[in-house]
DNA sequence: CTGAAAGCGCTTACAG
DNA sequence: CTGAAAGCGCTTACAG
């Protein structure tokens, strides 16, 4: 609301001494930090940095600044890292891991708009970017069904997962469509993890009628798998078909590469920024609950069983 | 400055409404924020992530928020990134990117303290941790001369990298002070990553005289090498011991498992935050240039030459 | 030992 | 169209 002249020569005079405006003191004014809490468990999985990206970028975009908490998945951290949130005042909260949307409201309400990432709690009152875990895996184990194999294996995520759960769920329902029961000895439980890959693998292949095909809950412990089928003397996937789920990096120049159920992590993490950003500006989401599309990506490690050439 | 019966029922008070102070307010008063900004290339290397969780654990450990930047390497993100750590006043900058140091004075002065990870450029005034990267470099290729080779080749890393000089100095020093003269056709150019590995072991084995051994400048290219190796009909260690730099997390589990040099990742980490907040507390640092030792890991990707046997 | 005042650097009504 | 004032929620001297 001043004449474009005198616009003119502040605006000349400001970029002359390099006038940067302090965002404290705008923040105390505005009640507004322009920076944004993004909790995660962690960044050893390879799953993560990628998402991470996507949130980089879409709040590079709108001006944002990204504060990062790694909470290890310890109860601890989850709430000190709540605690240094509602101080810092971000102007809202990104969360990618299992059970902080109840931490969020612990210790008090956090006023703060939240975005919750992958992890949807049924019923939870916050924007939410999820895939559908349980249809993906429906069509990873179709996949398995269609070349011909009837033993099919699965090795679980983690207990307390609810991803692992919905992916469970899809392998059963994608079984239970082709007629094919069941058998409890085939689905073993992992860890998310290379190790778990590993154990399982072990321990599947020790049946007496061992699994033509195993669908992993991720890459990880697809890859940790194969290593160990390998090292039994099988090979895949003439003896064993496997597919993971995510399609990390690393699968595509594995040995063999990995059939795999792919997730936009990068569109995940821009659609989860997104959203939020969108809150924050007052905006009526018109579809508060995202769900990203999958896509199955056909490498070398499934193949019919060999029953069907003998 | 207060009778202790106050003290307490202030506090007591506090604790019953929830009361958290308001760190704008705070900041705008005492003109620090207990925030650090972090500026890293990317997260897709797998080398970062236990960084950042090093970084994380010292700033949680002494309650500093961190803020993250990924500038992909592009000048106009780095730039950008700086003018937004500017307007959000962090206490303290760290910067694991090669070039950022000319930027924080590039637009005006940074006053902020800022320290150095790994890419140390000389006469920097800031703080810094970094590793040897020219004596660990001649530690691994002397393990190869150790095992008896003597055409030891090298994948270097990017033109523009320091590290990857220094890590080709190394190279030839142990090469010089095993009296072995260097040939510039075992000298490739790689880019740290796979695929510079897996082009870079094609043409090193289309030699008159191929290598023996290579020396790769980190573990991702060593990976892509023996990855193409394999291909080639060439078995890892028998034909050609592979060596490589960093000892990720997957190197271990690779098949063959990967002899490397192991930086101390997290270290890195805990030690640049640790530098930072102390310089921010206003501590006299007694050694502002921090140099972590590393290790040489011995696995399974390298022997002895076959022609020691023959 | 306690209370009242000033001020950090902005933004936003409000008065001229 | 422009300028002066109030106030965001703290901390830190300073006066009582």
């Amino acid at each position: 609301m001043v004449s474009p002249d005198t616009r003119e020569a502040v605006q000349k005079a400001a970029a002359e001494v390099g006038y940067q405006p302090n965002l404290i003191a705008r923040s105390l004014r505005t009640q507004s930090t322009n920076s944004i809490f993004v909790l995660l468990p962690s960044l050893e999985s390879p799953f993560y940095p990628e998402i991470i990206r996507g949130l980089d970028w879409a709040a590079h975009e709108r001006g944002y600044a990204m504060m990062l908490g790694l909470t290890g998945n310890e109860k601890g951290r989850q709430s000190s890292y709540i605690d240094l949130a509602r101080r810092q005042r971000p102007d809202g909260v990104i969360v990618l891991d299992c059970e902080l949307t109840h931490l969020l409201g612990a210790n008090g309400p956090f006023q703060a708009p939240a975005v919750q990432v992958l992890e949807k709690s049924d019923g939870s009152p916050h924007p939410s970017v999820t895939i559908d875990d349980r249809a993906a895996a429906a069509v990873a184990t179709r996949h398995l069904v269609e070349l011909g194999h009837r033993r099919i294996a699965h090795i679980l995520g983690m207990e307390a997962s609810t991803v692992a759960a919905l992916r469970h769920q899809g392998y059963l329902d994608a079984l239970a469509e082709a007629g094919i029961a069941a058998d409890p000895a085939l689905m073993v439980r992992g860890n998310f993890q290379h190790e778990g890959g590993i154990n399982c693998a072990s321990q599947l292949m020790a049946e007496a009628t061992p699994p033509t095909a195993i669908f992993c809950a991720n890459d990880e412990t697809a890859i940790g798998a194969i290593l160990r089928l390998k090292q039994l003397g099988y090979s895949v996937p003439q003896d064993v078909s496997i597919i993971g789920f995510d399609d990390i990096e690393r699968s595509a120049v594995q040995s063999p590469p990995l059939t795999t159920i792919r997730q936009p992590r990068f569109e995940i993490g821009t659609a989860a920024m997104t959203l939020l950003l969108d809150t924050i500006a007052g905006k009526i989401l018109r579809q508060p609950h995202v769900t990203l599309p999958v896509e199955l990506i056909l490498r070398s490690s499934t193949a019919p069983p060999r029953a069907q050439f003998s």
